[in-house]
DNA sequence: CAGGGGGCTAAGG
DNA sequence: GCCTTAGCCCCCT
């Protein structure tokens, strides 16, 4: 606990905390956000131990390319592109338009 | 200390 | 558009 990793978790947390609804963002875009833009996949594999009911819009983050990064069989990805389509994000060919990245 | 892997990315073919 | 390659950085074996 207290380690700059542990530090920098929570700082990445509230970044994702604070896009709002029907946005979203990169895994890459939120690690450079908080000033460390090769921590990308660091961000993936927090985001993967967060709990079920953790209050961070996990949902809001996908990959650079602007689709999910969850297979499409797997009940995550349904989870996950249901909520932002609840939102108000509209997902085509499996792909989310750049017009919904949120720009910190 | 080495190895493998993950909700990644950018660049090439 | 798909696949591969090469960086990337933390974490668990």
């Amino acid at each position: 606990m207290n380690s700059s990793t542990d530090q920098l978790k929570l700082a990445i947390l509230q970044q994702i905390a604070a896009v709002p609804a029907g946005y979203v963002s990169s895994y890459g875009g939120i690690a450079k956000a908080v000033g460390y833009p090769s921590y990308s996949r660091f961000v993936g594999s927090l985001l993967k131990t967060l709990p079920k009911d953790t209050k961070v819009p996990w949902h809001r983050i996908v990959n650079a390319q602007g689709k999910i990064s969850f297979p499409m069989d797997s009940p995550a990805f349904n989870e996950q592109k249901k909520r932002l389509e609840n939102e108000g994000v509209v997902i085509l060919k499996g792909k989310i338009s750049k017009q919904y990245f949120f720009n910190f």
